[in-house]
RNA sequence: CGCGGGGUGGAGCAGUGGUAGCUCGCCAGGCUCAUAACCUGGAGGUCAGUGGUUCGAUCCCAUUCCCCGCAA
């Protein structure tokens, strides 16, 4: 079978999924139908917002879904009738049975990390915050268990010490974007040998990431923060909440570091600045010198910056 | 109509009902073996837009635009 006459239906949501959701309708795919997140009030002012995929669906005129429960009746019939051959999911949620076992071909997923290692909802974020050198993307066939089906392809990038989320993240899509096309050629070919999930290292989750994931401890030795600053920047960002002589407090998220390991006396989360060009906090190990830095309530700025306004030594950090 | 903070010389901030100041940067000069050092002098702002209150508003009120935090 041709691999531009099957029938795909793309799923997905943020952009991330749209990487993938581009190269399929630029390489001339036969997309039939888009799912994606129903519309909800978001960001400031409680604005409606479209999911990125959506705003790419509208703009090439693809049919969209929006279902509010992925197992409502009406919703199932209007899949069925889509008559996909293939479902494709990228960055969407987990899906039903009924759903992913639906098309004759199957349904495969795109998962940002070298499976089986960070399953779960944020498997780029982790692979930098744990360190890694390296980090991946992955196609699967969907099966109960979540993110554990065997392996079509993978595909590996190495992490530099100087990327951050903002560039995994970017790399992956593409890298993942290339790689979607060539499964469903692969697919389509018919023969797809696919390898069972294995791994002999210790399994490292990637679980959702919260508030307090972002929160930086510096208990901790620096190169774990850096790193996590690195694995949260630009966003959501790592951050941390000062307070001033009148016991205000503010949050300070941080989006740029640099690790300085060296043996000191200081209490950790002492801040250590000249006032005017540098600022670094003490941690178990050495110091974490920040570089770039947003005070809520204002805009992204650099240390320097931010201290020619501020009373630095009239501040503490909240532990 | 989710809650809240903010828009002041190039940058970050302070401030007052009688037209503004700090830290940094910039320009010129000086000092120094030397410095992200120091000293002296200087340029640079219609204090976000609009309307109103007032003898007078950057500061009070209303409204618009923009930025940011929380919450989703």
């Amino acid at each position: 079978m041709n691999s531009k006459d099957i029938r795909i239906v793309f799923m997905g949501t943020p952009e991330f999924a749209v990487g993938s959701l581009k190269a399929l309708v630029e390489g001339g795919y036969n997309v039939v139908g888009v799912v994606t997140m129903p519309d909800k009030p978001a960001g400031r002012g409680h604005k409606i917002q479209y999911s990125a995929v959506k705003q790419y669906a509208l703009e090439k005129g693809l049919k969209l879904m929006q279902p509010e429960k992925l197992k409502d009746e009406a919703f199932i019939n209007e899949l069925k009738a889509l008559n996909a051959d293939l479902q494709i999911v990228v960055a969407f949620r987990m899906l039903p049975e009924i759903v992913w076992s639906m098309p004759p071909m199957g349904t495969f997923n795109l998962h940002g990390s070298l499976l089986p290692q960070y399953r779960g909802a944020a498997p780029i974020n982790w692979a930098i915050i744990n360190g890694d050198k390296e980090t991946g993307v992955t196609t699967f066939m969907l099966k109960h268990e979540i993110d554990t089906g065997n392996i079509i392809l993978q595909e590996k990038t190495p992490i530099a010490p100087e990327d951050n989320i903002g560039t995994v993240y970017d790399r992956l899509m593409e890298i993942g974007a290339r790689l979607v096309t060539k499964t469903v050629d692969l697919i389509a070919e018919g023969n797809v040998k696919t390898l069972p999930q294995e791994s002999s290292e210790e399994l490292r989750p990637a679980p959702k990431i919260f508030k307090e994931t972002c929160r930086l401890d510096f208990s901790k030795k620096a190169e774990q923060l850096h790193n996590l600053v690195r694995g949260l920047s630009p966003y959501p960002a790592a951050w941390l909440e000062l307070e001033n002589e009148s016991g205000e407090r503010r949050n300070l998220k941080v989006y740029e570091t640099e690790a300085e390991v060296v043996s000191h006396q200081e209490k950790p989360g002492t801040i250590i600045s000249d006032g005017k060009k540098t600022l670094k906090v003490a941690c178990a190990d050495g110091y974490l010198k920040l570089k770039s830095v947003q005070l809520s309530g204002k805009r992204r700025m650099t240390v320097q910056e931010m201290l020619c306004g501020m009373k630095i030594e009239a501040e503490k950090i909240v532990l």
